[in-house]
RNA sequence: GCCCCGAUAGCUCAGUCGGAUAGAGCGUCCGCCUCCUAAGCGGAAGGUCAGAGGUUCGAAUCCUCUUCGGGGCGCCA
């Protein structure tokens, strides 16, 4: 619907432009805005205001001549020009009606748009370390990468989702022991478990069904060194660890601890994907950082850079001279020891998205990472790719509540509350609605008793009811024998009420939406818009009478009523919420 | 010290290329509730948009400074 309106705007300022006889040399996009207040009428520009400057004529008098050039449209009622020289467009009841005729027509595919024009876009999220569950943090970027590349596709993007599996590096190792030293419990051997090893249940069901699948292949005959590790009083706790691992490796040889490795990361992965599938949430590709290593990227990429001259050698580390891209100060790539650092790795990764044929890298991540975006940026623009290639969306933290109550939480002891207590506890439906209904850069705290509530306190509960009302009305009108009439359109004109007309502007609204949202990262517009379309059909329920005895009344509120369930189950289903027709 | 994010009604928050009289839900107050099964419905009160300057025809929105709050700054991942 905007875009017919802007289209007669475009026109008139064609128009205006050659009579003028000036061409590009302006800005002349109308601009067309939604008003805020009805007494505006329905769309509003602000370009004579814009034009005024340049033109150096008041707005006013731009806007009248503007006027004339409008072309006549069954579409516009009303053309005034109001207060400093806005050009307010006041639609005829027609246009609503054509609106909603399209709904029906357009079915699941109503909203979308091409504003993408296929972009590629790569869309990396959720990247959790694979040392154990997924917790109500990483919901949050489930939820949120989830609804975007939900909305980029439904507005012309072509999405490529992608999880980033930190399958190499320390922390696997800290894993890997983690497991053995269970495993050795099992056993009956009597060691002391590190109070910074991974401290979760699950590690020891891996290393219960290590013991199951593969018996006593990992057992030591001599342990008196490991024991010895574990019990000295060692200051540095993240030293013992380092020590612990290469103790492991010593002891069971590095094909045994690999495979030992395997097991476990095989166990938290599996764990992970069936978590994000239950939740809704397909990457389409794994990407696993050993990968990287195995096919060369960090060597193509460390090269380009020695290539670019942006490597240095000092301290016997290698670094990457981020201070000529921008970034405080220069960066390690390859340690002293040999080792490529976690940001070698990183930076391969992003150059290898670009060899992909990847337009835009669009990372979330989490808000403590915010530091080394800059780092990668630089990294990419030193390999000669275009820095704004990479953008990035961070996303602040959770906090449970109960009620008021806060919901305690702390990763160091393991005692998280995971994403599946989560999911179990409120249904998916509603954590993934409460996920998204905050501003990804804004600190969420969700309330565990509201998600559950059926209530209309709760807005996931609200906007499904809105949903489920229209399948009650459909049933009820069954048991009534009416039956709606579907061979030609009904009369919609029969439709004056001032809340219909309000519901028919909210709908109208929707391919807009879906735009601003996309366009914006922004999932929480569209949520917000369907909490406001559900109130209208709410209070439009609540003051008039559907299933009247006037059949041609009657059915044109059915067909609004179905455009409405339409709407919100086009956009529920973006969210990843499902549209149930009974509560 | 440097960097990022935030501050809007009693509470939780919308307000995204600057636009006309700043919105919603909850709570409060006042009515209503024999009605398509719907745990309710309608209305009202409620604001120094943290503060100060600046840009602009026009600022909650952009810029600068200040105050307060959250987070981040490793040859960790």
């Amino acid at each position: 619907m905007r875009a017919q309106i802007d289209n007669l705007l475009k026109e008139a300022l064609a128009h205006f432009a050659a009579e003028r006889g000036f061409t590009d040399a302006y800005d002349l996009d109308p601009r067309l805005e939604r008003t805020r207040d009805p007494k505006h009428g329905d769309f509003t520009s602000n370009i004579a205001l814009r034009l005024s400057k340049d033109l150096g004529n008041p707005p006013r008098e731009i806007a009248t001549t503007l006027l004339a050039f409008i072309p006549k449209s069954a579409l516009i009622a009303n053309v005034q020009i109001a207060g400093p020289g806005f050009i307010n467009l006041t639609l005829t009841s027609k246009a609503y009606q054509r609106e909603l005729t399209k709904i029906l027509e357009a079915g699941s595919m109503y909203g979308c748009s091409n504003i993408g024009k296929g972009q590629r876009v790569l869309l990396e999220y959720v990247s959790a370390n694979p040392t154990g569950p997924l917790h109500v943090g990483h919901g949050r970027h489930a939820a949120y990468g989830a609804s975007l590349a939900n909305l980029l596709r439904a507005t012309g993007h072509d999405v490529h989702e992608e999880y980033y599996v930190n399958d190499a590096g320390r922390q696997m190792d800290i894993l890997t022991v983690s497991v053995w030293l269970r495993y050795l419990q099992l056993l009956g051997l009597d060691l002391r478990f590190p109070a910074n090893a991974y401290q979760g249940d699950y590690v020891r069901e891996i290393a219960q069904k290590v013991q199951t699948t593969l018996g006593e292949k990992f057992v030591i005959t001599d342990h008196t060194g490991l024991s010895k590790l574990l019990h000295a009083d060692s200051a540095d706790s993240e030293k013992l660890l380092d020590l612990l691992i290469a103790k492991a490796k010593e002891m069971l040889g590095q094909e045994k601890f690999s495979a030992l490795l395997k097991e476990a990361l095989s166990s938290v992965l599996t764990d992970i994907k069936d978590d994000l599938a239950e939740f809704g949430v397909h990457p389409q590709r794994w990407y696993s950082e050993h990968s990287l290593t195995e096919g060369g990227a960090i060597d193509r990429a460390l090269k380009r850079l020695e290539e670019q001259k942006m490597l240095d050698v000092r301290d016997g580390a290698t670094w990457f001279k981020a201070t000529e891209y921008g970034d405080e100060k220069d960066r390690v790539v390859v340690r002293a020891n040999g080792a490529k650092t976690y940001f070698a790795s990183d930076i391969a990764y992003h150059f290898e998205k670009r060899e992909r044929g990847f337009d835009l890298l669009l990372d979330v991540l989490g808000a403590d990472h915010h530091g080394y975006v800059a780092r990668v940026r630089a990294g990419l623009e030193a390999m000669s790719e275009p820095g704004d290639s990479l953008e990035v969306r961070l996303v602040q933290f959770v906090t449970l509540y109960r009620g008021r109550e806060k919901v305690q939480m702390s990763t160091r002891s393991g005692e998280y509350v995971t994403l599946r207590q989560l999911r179990t506890e409120v249904g998916n439906d509603a954590a993934r609605f409460f996920y998204v209904s905050r501003s990804n850069d804004q600190h969420l705290d969700f309330d565990l008793d509201l998600a559950k509530a059926r209530s209309n306190d709760n807005p996931v509960y609200y906007v499904q009811y809105a949903h489920a009302r229209v399948a009650s009305l459909l049933r009820k009108m069954e048991e009534e024998g009416f039956r709606v009439e579907h061979s030609d359109m009904p009369e919609l004109t029969c439709l004056t009420e001032e809340a219909e007309h309000t519901l028919l502007v909210s709908l109208s609204r929707y391919p807009e939406v879906l735009q601003l949202a996309a366009v914006n990262r922004a999932p929480q517009h569209l949520l917000q818009y369907l909490r406001g379309l559900s109130a209208n059909f709410h209070s439009y329920y609540n003051a008039h009478r559907v299933l009247v005895e006037d059949a041609k009344l009657r059915n044109a509120r059915i067909t609004l009523a179905l455009g409405t369930r339409q709407v919100l189950h086009n956009g529920l289903t973006l969210l990843g919420v499902t549209t149930p027709d009974n509560m």
